[in-house]
RNA sequence: GCUGAAGUGGUGGAAUUGGUAGACACGUUGGACUUAAAAUCCAAUGUCCAUUAGGACGUACGGGUUCAAGUCCCGUCUUCAGUACCA
């Protein structure tokens, strides 16, 4: 019997899927384990290899934990809103919803073909209205909700308004927006209703504000910083500018401090948490109040270092600043317009990563330093972004570099108010063995002591405050698409209202077109159905709006990180008890949180953010338990693509002077030179091309020349003269499907492909040694290349291919073995034959020819070590997550259990349980050979029993000055003097030493011995 | 720019707490089997010098600590990712 690996497959994802063998059970005896990789976007062009790199980690971890007699939770499903379906439909003209349909059904076809342990019964898909009420449902709460610094968690509005009744909001202690005035309880209750929304908007978790945007008009839609390359659209190349627009918000940065605590209490990388800290990036500082001269204004500004106020020299505001157009001077106004329209078009990114262009324009305004009373110019930079803090910042040049480099620049004074530091080429920076001078009352002292001292005065003055900064800015939560969770909001007088959230969901309208309106408004203001009745709470016709009962509904989407927010308590809950909560409580309390969540890094400050803040505010109104969604987290990271390389070579035109000769003809002749040469990369050389005068060079020589000739071009005059032809050299990606294992390119196979075939059928390939490939005289081997995987390169495999040529279970064993689960690796087929053959030869360790080999014969001591030092090295790996080196230990056993002949039953079923999470149809299969009834997955894993592998005698290295010379083999239990003695009085130690006295000999019993001298 | 990560043979990678660098594979070369090919099996394979014995060099680069450094410390370079509307 051979390995069948194809029938084996199919047998057995079928078995478990009919027996619904990895169904969890929300009620079990056992401890819960809950295993959950990121879902996927199901895109059009299905998975590639890349993909289930994370989902096989995971699944082997789950499986493990079977093993060790854990109740499991590891479903699956889709993130099934998003930008890819909308472009398609602007493009074909079909609903986003069906096309996402068609690619879910891939997507589950190629991850069922990989014998995932997955729990399809709890699939979750974001763009399913049973799914996205919830979504629509939480919005509300958030909605709903306002934080109240003072209990440090989100409260019910309602008690912010019973607060606003009784005492204003003078006492109110919450997240809220900036300059907010002041209102007594009275005033409250004298306001009319539209009043108080308005000023309860302010407060609440999600709300309205103006933000900025990348307004792209000739596209009439909000661009994201990655559609924006240069400054213009990506596609088309249009023109973008920022531009402010009301949209929803989330106060994530009401929640900064907890998500910062919070780190401290979650298992996940140091990177990780690294990066969440330096986005959240609290800095600990003052706010400060300049008053600008002439006008009652004031400009805050937040400073990390209030100790350097008397080394004030500037202020420098955001362009965008709101005070910029009113405290400009007449002189100064065409500049600082002409500045703002200019830095309109720079976007955010490019703004932040240029340093070395140094911009600003002086408004002709002052501001009165707070103490000095000194006036200060005020100018405008597009260093200071007005998303940052308050948007302008007061610049002191000596102490901060980027200030120093503007004041140079544009020579404003920099004061020196640091004792002994040399400011002459740069700022000094730091905030160590600081001694503050030239600053009034705080001469002499350091950065601590001056920064309280300055926090007292202006608190004394009322021009400032200690302040907590957070670099983290609130979500902006709209979004200008189709594709995406609607909101449950109409507007009455354009003041939001929320639906009853028993009239949820609210549907996606049927548009005609998937664009944005001609006058700019999102795709929903195609919708003719998209007002809401507040009488019936139904969705009607827009032409019934009448503005008392029927409204017109919101028409931007929610944003893809809102469904992805939350999807982890969806899987909790079994489908049939979905329809009136998200999840019920008792299966919120059962599973508690993710203990295990795979998925790629480049999560690490959105939706691992975003997923935080939305649990932190479902604990907080009492909907959910837990304080942090996911306990543990590992970043996979990504299978790159060996792309293939074919080098098409052309002739540059000769360039001869003192010839006489038509240069243009020639130009135009070679232009249109037809035939295509292809070198091998070997013959490149970087200046020429091709080697002068090598054999593949005068084959090029001569087609050219014959194609001259045939011109009627005289090539003679080339004859002689000291011309050089010199050719262009031009990369092509080839498919990779059409490269072996040696980079060698099957030319035939290229030139029948049904899509590009054409281009290279009278192509001439030319080998190594410089000869034309004429049949199988020789080879052309292809460039390669590691690049992102991608439909362009032509460099992604399938894992449809790979199930098909060597099965599911080579698929997961090779993608584990190519390295460790985080790193990024190329993937490169070729490889994959290794694993393939340890797959064949575990086969045939137990199956013969005429059948099962394996008996109840006693193991060996060999057998028996064998066994389990793999089973130590094993568990020791998967709970480290190193799963390559899991697999080359799987190939030493069973090269090792060959080489003894092991035909033993208590070796081989034990050994099939340690590969079943590995690869588990094979490990099934055999296992159920072996006389097992029940899945391989309900067997317990094999218990460790270290008696087996005491050695007695240890193989010392012998070092001579740190390197190391021979192996001296001693028994184990020798004591130190005596491995000294021993090895001291060794003939190839004499023979080292060559009569010298060594200074010292260092032995380390069981590890080493070095001799020194 | 800022933040995070990574650099070891021809290739993917291994190396416990600082203790034999290159496990396990791929590829390559040679051999067995075969009419031949495929499959399978065996052997060699970091680079350089040497007939052998053996030696020198070697973990991106430059320093340092140590009996001993891929591993620890300082500095430099390169590549990748994120940078708030791709998911």
């Amino acid at each position: 019997m051979t390995y069948d690996f194809n029938s084996i497959e199919e047998k057995w994802q079928y078995h478990w899927a009919k027996n619904q063998t990895f169904k969890a059970s929300n009620i079990s005896d056992k401890p819960k384990y809950y295993v959950l990789d990121m879902f996927p976007y199901p895109s059009g062009a299905g998975l590639h290899v890349g993909h289930p790199l994370g989902y096989i980690a995971s699944d082997i971890y789950a499986r493990y934990k079977r093993h060790k007699g854990f109740n499991v939770l590891h479903p699956q499903g889709y993130d099934s809103f998003g930008l890819p379906a909308e472009q398609y439909a602007i493009q074909t003209g079909q609903h986003p919803a069906v096309t996402t349909e068609a690619n879910i059904k891939t997507y589950r076809r190629q991850l069922d073909q990989i014998g995932f342990s997955f729990d399809w019964s709890r699939e979750v898909r974001t763009s399913n209205p049973e799914y996205y009420k919830w979504t629509q449902w939480i919005f509300i709460q958030l909605f709903e909700s306002w934080y109240n610094y003072d209990s440090n968690k989100a409260e019910d509005i309602k008690t912010l308004i019973s607060k606003f009744e009784v005492e204003g909001n003078a006492k109110v202690n919450s997240a809220c927006d900036e300059n907010i005035d002041p209102f007594t309880a009275e005033e409250w209750n004298n306001y009319s209703s539209e009043e108080q929304q308005s000023i309860l908007l302010k407060y609440r978790l999600t709300y309205l504000a103006e933000t900025e945007v990348n307004w792209c008009p000739a596209l009439g839609t909000v661009l994201a910083n990655d559609e924006i390359v240069n400054g213009v659209s990506e596609r088309g190349g249009h023109s973008v500018v920022r531009k402010k627009m009301t949209q929803w918000s989330m106060r994530i940065s009401a929640y900064a401090e907890r998500l910062l605590q919070g780190l401290d209490t979650i298992d996940w990388t140091d990177s990780l948490k690294e990066s969440q800290r330096n986005w959240i990036g609290k800095s600990v500082g003052a706010s400060v109040s300049f008053n600008v001269n002439g006008y009652d204004d004031i400009i805050d500004v937040f400073t990390t270092r209030p100790d350097t106020i008397f080394g004030v020299s500037f202020m420098t505001l955001a362009p965008e600043h709101e005070l910029v157009s009113k405290i400009t001077t007449a002189e100064q106004k065409e500049a600082v317009e002409a500045y703002i329209e200019k830095t309109a078009k720079r976007s955010e990114r490019d703004r932040m990563a240029d340093v070395k262009t140094i911009s600003g324009v002086f408004t002709g305004a002052y501001a009165k330093h707070p103490f000095s009373k000194e006036p200060i110019p005020i100018w405008i930079g597009d260093y200071v972004l007005s998303s940052y803090g308050t948007g302008a910042v007061m610049a002191v040049p000596c102490g901060d570099q980027r200030d120093y480099d503007f004041a140079k620049y544009f020579d404003i004074a920099i004061p020196n108010i640091f004792e002994n530091a040399d400011i002459s080429e740069e700022a000094f920076a730091s905030k160590d063995n600081v001694k503050i001078t030239n600053s009034d009352f705080l001469d002499g002292m350091n950065y601590k002591k001056a920064s309280k001292r300055v926090i007292f005065e202006l608190e004394k003055l009322g021009q400032g405050e200690g302040k907590t900064n957070y670099r983290l800015r609130d979500a902006v939560f709209s979004r200008q698409r189709y594709w995406g969770e609607p909101f449950p909001v109409y507007y009455v007088n354009d003041k939001p209202q929320m639906i009853d959230a028993a009239h949820l969901p609210i549907r996606l309208p049927e548009v005609e077109k998937y664009l944005p309106t001609e006058e700019g408004e999102p795709p929903l203001g195609r919708a003719d159905v998209w007002a809401w009745d507040t009488e019936t709470n139904t969705v009607v016709s827009n032409d019934k709006i009448n503005n008392t009962t029927i409204h017109p509904l919101e028409l931007n989407t929610m944003p893809g990180w809102a469904g992805s927010s939350w999807y982890f308590f969806r899987y909790m809950e079994d489908t049939i008890n979905r329809d009136n909560a998200f999840a019920t409580e008792d299966a919120l309390k059962y599973w508690e949180n993710v203990d295990l969540y795979i998925g790629g890094s480049e999560h690490a400050t959105g939706h691992l953010l975003y997923s935080r803040f939305w649990v932190k505010l479902l604990k907080d109104r009492g909907f959910v338990t837990v304080e942090e969604p996911f306990k543990k987290l590992i970043n996979q990271g990504m299978i790159l693509g060996t792309s293939a390389f074919v080098y098409r070579v052309k002739p540059n035109p000769p360039h001869s002077s003192g010839i006489d000769y038509n240069q243009a003809d020639l130009i135009k002749l070679t232009n249109s030179f037809p035939h295509s040469v292809f070198i091998p990369k070997g013959l490149i050389d970087s200046k020429f091309g091709l080697k002068l005068n090598s054999k593949e060079h005068l084959t090029l020589k001569k087609l050219y020349f014959d194609w001259l000739e045939k011109n009627g071009f005289d090539v003679s005059i080339f004859q002689n003269s000291a011309f050089m032809l010199t050719c262009a050299i031009q990369p092509l990606h080839v498919k990779v499907q059409y490269i072996n294992a040696s980079d060698e390119l099957d030319i035939e196979a290229l030139k029948t492909d049904p899509e590009f075939g054409a281009d290279y059928k009278d192509a001439i390939f030319i080998s190594e040694n410089g000869d034309i490939i004429e049949g199988n005289n020789d080879v052309y081997k292809v460039g390669r290349d590691v690049e992102k995987m991608s439909k362009s390169k032509y460099n992604v495999v399938s894992p449809d291919s790979i199930c098909k040529d060597y099965g599911a279970d080579s698929l997961r064993l090779y993608e584990m073995f190519l390295g460790p689960l985080e790193q990024y690796k190329p993937w490169n087929t070729a490889g994959i034959t290794g694993v393939h053959n340890f797959l064949k030869k575990l086969w045939k360790l137990y199956v013969a020819d005429t059948g099962l080999k394996v008996n109840n014969a006693q193991p060996t001591a060999d057998n028996l070590k064998t066994l389990h030092k793999t089973i130590k090295k094993v568990q020791e790996d998967i709970e480290n997550f190193s799963f390559n080196t899991s697999v080359s230990t799987f190939m030493i056993a069973v090269n090792e259990l060959t080489a003894q002949k092991c035909t033993s039953k208590d070796i081989l079923e034990p050994l099939l349980i340690l590969i079943s999470p590995y690869a588990p149809h094979i490990a099934e299969e055999l296992w159920e050979q072996l006389g097992n009834a029940d899945s391989i997955s309900t067997a317990y894993f094999p218990i460790f029993d270290a008696s087996h592998l005491v050695e007695s005698s240890k193989k010392y290295p012998i070092s001579f000055n740190g390197k190391m010379r021979f192996t001296l083999e001693l028994p184990m239990d020798m004591s130190k003097d005596d491995i000294e003695k021993t090895v001291m009085a060794h003939e190839k130690t004499i023979a080292q030493l060559d009569g010298r006295t060594p200074k010292k000999v260092i032995v380390v019993p069981g590890k080493i011995v070095n001799i020194v001298g």
